[in-house]
RNA sequence: GCCCUGGUGGUGUAGGGGCUAUCAUGCGGGCCUGUCGAGCCCGCGACUCGGGUUCAAUUCCCGGCCAGGGCGCCA
C-alpha cells in the first residue's frame, strides 16, 4: 500500500459515468461506507460533491489490495487507481474496480459524530466537531450554496456599475447608538469592532464613488440567543448617489431574484439534498406600508402600536399573513437612525424599508440624510453627541450628493434560500452569545 | 438579562430511591461474493459537577456549570 501523495485526481465521484466503461482513473476522499460482504467489500468514496462505489470482488482484484481495503476506517483519507465498471446493480450505474490504493490518512475512531446521519446530533455536538459535521452532505449543501448565492451578488453589482470597497473593522467610536460594540485593545487606547460599514461607505458617496458595496463581517456584542442572531454575520451593503430609496429597492428585489435564479441553476443537487423547492419570485415585490403592516398585525390578533417597533409576535404574525419576499416601507422616523431621511411633506414618517422574507427581517435600508445641517439635528435629537461625529460629518460639508443604500444579512438570506431554521446552520463556524470555538 | 425544559456509553435515546441501567447506532472480533440504513453471531462502552435528605441517590431537594426552546435586547 502507498502512503503518499504522488498521484493525482483525475476524476471527482461527480464526473465519473458508465460511459467511462473500462477507463482508467484517479479518485480521491474518504472513506463514507465500508460494506464487508466476505468475499466482496463495497466501500463508498465520498468527496466534495458525493460519493462513487469502490467495488472489490476477492477473486478479481489483487489479494493485498483486497486485504487492506478490508481494514480501512471509516472517514480515512484513501485514493483509488481503478478501472471504471459500468454496472447496472452500482449507485449511479456506476463502480470503480480497484488497481491500486493509497491510504493518505488514517481516522481515529470512535468518530464524535455520525457523517452517515444514521443517528443524528445536536447542533452543539455538531459545532464542536465542525470539520466532521460539514462532510455531510446536507451541510456542505448550504455552504455551496452560501458560496454561489455571494458568486452571485457580486457578479450582480458588478453588471450594475457597483465599486467593492473595503472599511475598517477596528472603529474609534462607540457613539453611533443603538447596539452594543466589542470593546478592544489598540495599543494604548481602547477601541471597538465594526457594527456596520453605515458610516464609511456614505462618507465614499462624498468621494465621488457614486456606486458602493462591501461584503464583509460585522460585530454586534447583544446577548442575544435567537435562532436568527449571531455576534459575528457577513454584512452585504451597498450604497448608491443620485439615487432615493425606490431606486435602492428596485436593486435590491433585482439582486434577490437575480440570485435565487442563479443558485437554482447551479445548485440544484444542494438544494435536493436540503429538500428544498425554490421558487422564483416574481417582480416588484409587494410594498407593504408600516401604518397597513400595524393595522394587519393587529387585525391577526396582536397588539402592535403604531409608532412602535416590531414585536416578535408581530413579526410572527406578519409571516402567516405574507408570503415569500415582500417590503415594508414608510417607517416612523422616530424609530429608525440618525442617518435615515424623514419625509419632507410627513416628517413622523420617513424613507426607509424593511425586505422581510416571511417572518425574516433579511435587509433594511433607506434613502440618507444628505444635508449636513439636518444631520446634525438628528443627531442631537436622538440623544447623540454630533462632536463624536467630527470625522462623518465633515463629508457633508464638501458637497455630499443625495443618496440611499441598504445592508442585507448574509446569512438570513442564505436561511430563506437553504430552508434552515437556525442561523447557526449558515456559518462554518459561529460565534453566539457562549460559542468562541472552533 | 428573564422564563421554561433538559444533562444517562463516541452519537442519539428509554428508565428510575436498592435489581447485571433499555434500545438503536458505533467500536472491536468472527461469518458471509452484489451491498446500497446490508445481514447474522460474540464482545466493548454511560448516569454533568458540588452540597443536602436517606440505611441507601444516577433517580428526590438546593446551588453551579453546560445545553435546547421561548422572549427581550438587536443605530
Amino acid at each position: 500500500m502507498i502512503n503518499s501523495l504522488d498521484w493525482r485526481r483525475t476524476h471527482y465521484s461527480r464526473d465519473v459515468n458508465p460511459e467511462m466503461n473500462g477507463q482508467e482513473i484517479t479518485v480521491m476522499g474518504w472513506t463514507h461506507e465500508i460494506r464487508d460482504l466476505g468475499g466482496i467489500i463495497f466501500v463508498l468514496l465520498r468527496d466534495r460533491d458525493g460519493t462513487i462505489q469502490i467495488t472489490a470482488p476477492s477473486k478479481k482484484i489483487e489479494k493485498e489490495i483486497f486485504e487492506d481495503l478490508r481494514k480501512i476506517k471509516k472517514e480515512s483519507v484513501i485514493a483509488i487507481k481503478g478501472t471504471v465498471q459500468e454496472s447496472p446493480k452500482a449507485p449511479g450505474g456506476v463502480e470503480l474496480i480497484p488497481l491500486s490504493l493509497n491510504l493518505l490518512n488514517e481516522s481515529k475512531q470512535p468518530l464524535p459524530l455520525d457523517p452517515t446521519e444514521k443517528v443524528r446530533a445536536e447542533i452543539d455536538t455538531r459545532l464542536d466537531s465542525r470539520f466532521l459535521d460539514i462532510r455531510k452532505p446536507a451541510v456542505s449543501a448550504i455552504f455551496k450554496i452560501k458560496s454561489r448565492m455571494l458568486h452571485s451578488i457580486r457578479v450582480f453589482l458588478e453588471q450594475n456599475e457597483f465599486l467593492e470597497i473595503n472599511t475598517p473593522k477596528l472603529v474609534a467610536s462607540a457613539t453611533e447608538g443603538g447596539t452594543e460594540l466589542f470593546p478592544i485593545t489598540y495599543f494604548e487606547r481602547e477601541a471597538f469592532l465594526g457594527q456596520s460599514p453605515q458610516l464609511y461607505k456614505q462618507i465614499m458617496m462624498s468621494a465621488g464613488f457614486d456606486r458602493v458595496y462591501e461584503i464583509a463581517p460585522i460585530f454586534r456584542a447583544e446577548e442575544h440567543d435567537t435562532l436568527r442572531h449571531l455576534n459575528e454575520v457577513i454584512s452585504i451593503d451597498i450604497e448608491a448617489s443620485f439615487m432615493n430609496h425606490e431606486d435602492v429597492m428596485n436593486i435590491l428585489e433585482k439582486l434577490v431574484v437575480q440570485s435565487i435564479t442563479d443558485v437554482k441553476t447551479h445548485c440544484q443537487d444542494d438544494l435536493d439534498v436540503l429538500g428544498r423547492e425554490m421558487e422564483i419570485p416574481s417582480l416588484p415585490f409587494e410594498r407593504l406600508s408600516y401604518d397597513d403592516m400595524v393595522d394587519m398585525v393587529n387585525s391577526h390578533g396582536v397588539a402592535l402600536e403604531h409608532g412602535e417597533d416590531m414585536s416578535r409576535a408581530s413579526e410572527k404574525a406578519l409571516g402567516e399573513i405574507m408570503e415569500g419576499y415582500y417590503f415594508i416601507t414608510d417607517w416612523p422616523t422616530a424609530i429608525k437612525p440618525f442617518y435615515v431621511m424623514p419625509d419632507e411633506k410627513n416628517p413622523e414618517k420617513s424613507f426607509a424599508f424593511d425586505l422581510m422574507y416571511k417572518d425574516l427581517e433579511i435587509s433594511s435600508g433607506a434613502m440618507r440624510v444628505h444635508k449636513h445641517d439636518l444631520l446634525v439635528e438628528r443627531i442631537k435629537n436622538q440623544g447623540l453627541n454630533p462632536a463624536s461625529f467630527e470625522k462623518y460629518l465633515a463629508a457633508f460639508e464638501y458637497g455630499m450628493p443625495p443618496h440611499a443604500g441598504w445592508g442585507l444579512g448574509a446569512e438570513r438570506f442564505n436561511m430563506t434560500l437553504t430552508g434552515v431554521n437556525n442561523i447557526r446552520e449558515t456559518v462554518l463556524f459561529p460565534r453566539d452569545r457562549r460559542r468562541l470555538t472552533p
